[in-house]
DNA sequence: GTTGGTATCGATACCGGTATCGGTATCGAC
DNA sequence: GTCGATACCGATACCGGTATCGATACCAAC
């Protein structure tokens, strides 16, 4: 046996005994193929293990059933819930997604955008609205549904779908006003690219200065978001200002670190000290203590994102410039 | 300013006035070509915004960059940690991760591992030994590396990165035996396809068998992993056989949840009760009680499966037919 | 027998790049 | 002045499919 090549429909149409156009029909539609043909070819198609070759066939017909998806992590499970809904949602439509990931990194994202760019997807998925210029220009002139994802405080390139982090904060910080808090401090690991949790920062903050109170104390950290950030930032920021009777976080997972060092002090939560994250993770839902948070709906965001480039698809432009608003539901936990 | 086309290669280089063929060598390795050209044609292309088309280009040189990733589910922490880390290692290879989502069933599992050798693929990564034999034949007969991760109990196709889970329940069934214990339960959310699983089960259940011990409580339920089931068949476990002193989970989403159950049960970790998961998940690591876990490297795994595929890539087939193994470390948090 | 319609098929031209090879220009050496 | 080497460039043939259009066969209708 010689070198092993791949299969292709040439070989497939030689051992059908029928030229290569024949067999391609008979592979898909099959409309103006014979039955005697069709089985043929399908039989031969199975008998040498033909798989077929996506690159060629998205070159030859221009058009690609690539769905690009760009996020900032992957490793963050509100971005993998994001993903689990892309893929939930691609599933049967005969699409295929490709992640990329930019790692929160503007220079990152642009190459990201462009390399999938050039796969010719079908469809772009970005997350966030605050893209660079050239990012941006690079989204304008792809001629392909683009649908920024997570936020809408802004405008977006095509069609948006997420919520907006101002109100998300402004809606929080009410919330827990409405609890009789007054004393408020805020942990959060803003990397400083973190425009989403600044956004919510700054609606939180908006809420608070109505009733002419502020944020107290503030302890923030460039590292990632995670547990034992948030457990030690919580430290931190209790032991400068003792006093908090509640505490914002940029996300559960710190909340969730500053449960755990309540449990380990000793402090009661919520009674003594109100703690509240965002994403409603399920970790926030099964803590021992209770915690408040906003819940997202990561996953219909991610559903709903396909969805827009699949109608898109089937039905044309209808829906340019528009925003699908899906806001977190806040739960207090109490 | 009519219909908006897709700028091509020969665009650019009608505007920089030589032949496609100079712009193509101008726009990558630039060798035999004039400087002066170059700068003609990479000007050209950024002037009229040019941005390539790799299915063009793969297939014209019979090579992609693709590597096609393929895992039973994105939402989970594990897998996405893996992505993260081929992520991480793919960065600056100029190769490009696709991602494909098998939802821990073998029909996806089958269609995802066609679909991604479609598009020619620099390599393969795909999650588990364990595939039915069509799949499996798909693998063998595709030429390129393949890396089947997370599993080395068995007979790879090609190479293999991660660990043997029966080697990691035994370990683990050692350790907790060390300490004492003596009656031991075990919680799992066991897909029945979860062969990883039962594979630590299995090790766990003929460690302490060595020693005339077994499993005397065993709760499993067909769900997904959660901290809420961990905590519901903690407790049904507890109430079937409470005199248990350890519980075994098939992971630490399941342990975390029991761990909550005993803080809110007013339950000692470990002195009472010893709780042992599996994964080393950052959650685990700052709950406020110990609890026992087997760390397993997943980042370390995603770089490693890339690398061999790298290295294939530019030394040729050396690695065939070994196996990467990355043993978990256990972790008993005392 | 001729005509027209329908079903079926294949030849050919692409899609947008790259590989390959041959052709020209330039220059130093003899 | 001729020659060979080197640098540079473009024509052409692909890669593996699909779109398009024309060809052929067959059958019913006139």
């Amino acid at each position: 046996m010689v070198v092993k090549k791949r299969v292709t429909l040439k070989d497939v149409a030689t051992v059908a005994g029928v030229s290569k156009m024949t067999a391609s029909r008979a592979l898909r539609g099959a409309s103006d193929v014979s039955k005697s043909n069709v089985d043929k070819v399908r039989q031969a198609a199975k008998d040498i293990g033909y798989i077929g070759n996506h690159l060629a066939l998205s070159l030859s017909s221009q058009r690609s059933n690539l769905i690009g998806v760009i996020v900032p992590s992957v490793a963050n499970i509100v971005f993998a819930e994001v993903l689990a809904g892309i893929a939930e949602a691609i599933e049967n439509s005969g699409m295929q997604p490709v992640f990329g990931v930019t790692d929160y990194d503007a220079t990152k994202e642009y190459d990201a955008v462009r390399n999938m760019l050039s796969w010719n997807p079908a469809g772009l998925i970005v997350t966030g609205l605050d893209q660079p210029e050239d990012t941006r220009r690079l989204l304008l002139n792809a001629d392909i549904p683009i649908v920024q994802i997570m936020d809408t405080d802004g405008d977006p390139v095509d069609v948006c779908v997420g919520f907006s982090h101002v109100r998300a904060g402004e809606a929080m910080a009410e919330a827990l006003l409405a609890t009789g808090r007054k004393r408020f401090g805020y942990v959060g690991c803003g990397l400083v690219q973190d425009t989403r949790a600044n956004k919510r920062l700054g609606g939180f903050k908006r809420a608070l200065a109505k009733r002419k109170l502020g944020v107290i104390g503030i302890e923030t950290s460039e590292e990632h978001s995670t547990l034992a950030a948030g457990r030690r930032l919580t430290a931190q920021v209790l032991k400068k200002i003792p006093e908090l009777d509640c505490i914002y976080y940029s996300n559960d997972d710190l909340a969730a670190g500053g449960a755990f060092h309540c449990i380990s002090e000793g402090i009661a939560v919520p009674e003594q000290l109100m703690l509240a994250g965002f994403n409603g993770l399920d970790l926030v839902k099964s803590l021992p203590v209770r915690i408040a948070t906003s819940l997202t709906s990561r996953r219909d965001i991610g559903i709903e994102a396909v969805n827009v480039i699949l109608r898109r698809q089937r039905e044309g432009s209808d829906t340019k410039n528009r925003c699908f608003d899906h806001p977190p539901h806040i739960d207090l936990g109490l």
